[in-house]
DNA sequence: CGTACACTTCAACGTCCGTTCATGTGAACG
DNA sequence: CGTTCACATGAACGGACGTTGAAGTGTACG
């Protein structure tokens, strides 16, 4: 387990950034926005090596931005809940700044 | 001259939040949030050395982030207009995104 | 002109990061 | 139990990026 989230520090913003400045984990954040998915889901949507899609959700995982949680043979994850914008919409709330897009 | 501003394609949105990951350049922007500056200026408050201020001062141009325009021996630097925030907040608009600070 | 000032550009080095391949773990199923 | 499926982790390679020092450009001033 381990989901210890060592969550980056809040006025690091310039780190929080670089984690998603990433055309892969911006992409599964993206995606993550509209409701939480499993790795497999998300590795074919976005045709993504399992192993490098894994590598990348282990970022996001460690900066705190997703979280994930096991489901039988499968991994559930989603969007941490202080990082979801208000009701569902197209925005992400990290410690320093708010990201939303179009 | 030539502020030739390549402009990141817009879709790049990765390639655009690279540019503010990192803390010298992210420091710059929030800088220029509130107002034009030379570089002396920036380079003097931030304790950036000129030669590297100058290189992130390039990443920053390339990326259309910010414009530049010679005063003499100095050079002013300044947020591009078209990426500046509504009435000078504390935010900036991206082709793809827009990020508010608190 | 020559010098000083304010930056910018060039070349080079070290490090971090994205990617890949190989191996490991955990859950379901027969 | 052994195997298979779904991921995670570890090690290693290559390229991109931040930093530095040296040389270049442009402007003002005497």
């Amino acid at each position: 387990m381990k989901s210890a989230s060592i969550r980056v520090a809040a006025d690091d913003c310039a780190g929080i950034l670089k984690v998603l400045a990433d055309e892969t984990r911006l992409a599964v954040v993206e995606r993550l926005m509209q409701g939480p998915q499993h790795v497999g889901e998300i590795s074919a949507i976005l045709e993504v090596e399992p192993t490098l899609l894994s590598h990348h959700l282990r970022v996001l995982r460690e900066a705190g931005l997703v979280v994930s949680q096991r489901e039988g043979k499968q991994v559930l994850y989603s969007l941490a809940s202080d990082v979801q914008g208000s009701r569902r919409g197209r925005a992400i709330n990290l410690g320093c700044c708010r990201i939303s897009f179009k």
